[in-house]
DNA sequence: CCAGTGTGCGACATTGATGTCGCATTCTGC
DNA sequence: GCAGAATGCGACATCAATGTCGCACACTGG
């Protein structure tokens, strides 16, 4: 049962190009051209045409292997290990890794919409949720947020900084640090560091 | 030289409406039609192109109108009166105040590339790194974070309140407070207030 | 070396948004 | 109540993206 059959493994890979082409034009290019794509992968619009029927068919595509990145991202910050706060960098850490991906698949509101896939995992986004659950009961996140605004803080911060890297206003190497701390202490206050 | 001559009272009414609704429906549909745009203003597309002999022309004015909107709001927060702490509050709060302005203008990244006045905003908005820099040198900011990052992360959240108020999940009047106690304390600790 | 698979190239019909008009109707201010 | 402005309603030409083909070439694994 386990047969990927139909597909060599050069389709597989100009397939896979077409894809990761799509999600960087798109994320810079909201309404890019098939052709666009396309070209950013390499290759010609008819052969993108032969790998996907329709633009939705791209676009469906485009969006499982984000999600999919986002959830194995997820899975792979195994959050149940360790404090909550320790698992929370952890899994920023992912998340920036994976900038594009998340960048692509939340900043198109009109996407969500389209693709319930999406709406599905921002809502039964268990983990995340949990893992600050599990904070705020050993007393380690502040309980007067609720968890699903510091979820969405989350991403909105991860997101900024996928930007700032992006156009270069912050080194890649200090993403990390500036989301964590403006993520659990803030900017009030001189550094307590 | 005090005139208005050529626009007639309700012929101003109508453009804005325009406008309003562009700005409204864009940011929910980004590929919305101008028809689309003209019926959520209660107009016709003929009454539209009346207005905006292209749809550059209407996304101009639109941008001109978000971005007329930021400043005046940034101004009215009057950033050099009170310390940094209380400016940035009033700040905030006239931000959600115009959350769809705020979404509108920077949710598009390709906005930004076709209107230079958005980059120059960015770039130039010298009032809020001024902000941030004279509440760092008060003691009252983080120093070791850029006064560049943190006007962004302060952008990235009023952002996330925004839409979380527009989506149901935040309530309106608790806007404004979750958004100052998280970027000024973070999510880390028990809440010490 | 030779099939066959994957691609590039260009032509084509289709479609939907766009921008422009003319005409009829409604609204506004005087 | 009336003139002029503002709008609504279609009809129209245009244009760019899309999706589909057929043909020829390159590459690759036997």
């Amino acid at each position: 049962m386990s047969t990927a059959p139909t597909l060599t493994a050069a389709r597989r890979r100009t397939r896979q190009a077409i894809i990761d082409a799509a999600i960087r034009v798109l994320v810079r290019q909201r309404d890019a051209t098939l052709a666009d794509i396309a070209a950013a992968a390499g290759t010609s619009r008819s052969t993108l045409h032969r790998h996907f029927a329709d633009r939705a068919d791209l676009l469906r595509a485009a969006v499982a292997e984000a999600l999919g990145s986002i959830v194995r991202a997820t899975s792979d910050a195994a959050l149940d290990r360790g404090d909550a706060l320790q698992a929370l960098r952890r899994l920023v850490g992912a998340y920036l890794d994976i900038g594009d991906r998340i960048r692509f698949l939340f900043e198109d509101p009109g996407l969500a919409a389209q693709h319930p896939e999406i709406a599905e995992l921002a809502a039964t986004e268990g983990p995340v949720v949990g893992l600050i659950e599990r904070g705020q009961a050993a007393g380690l996140i502040a309980p007067s947020l609720s968890a699903a605004w510091i979820e969405r803080v989350l991403w909105a911060v991860v997101f900024a900084a996928a930007e700032a890297v992006d156009d270069g206003t912050l080194a890649r190497h200090e993403a990390l640090s500036s989301v964590l701390d403006t993520f659990e202490r803030g900017v009030a206050g001189p550094a307590a560091t």
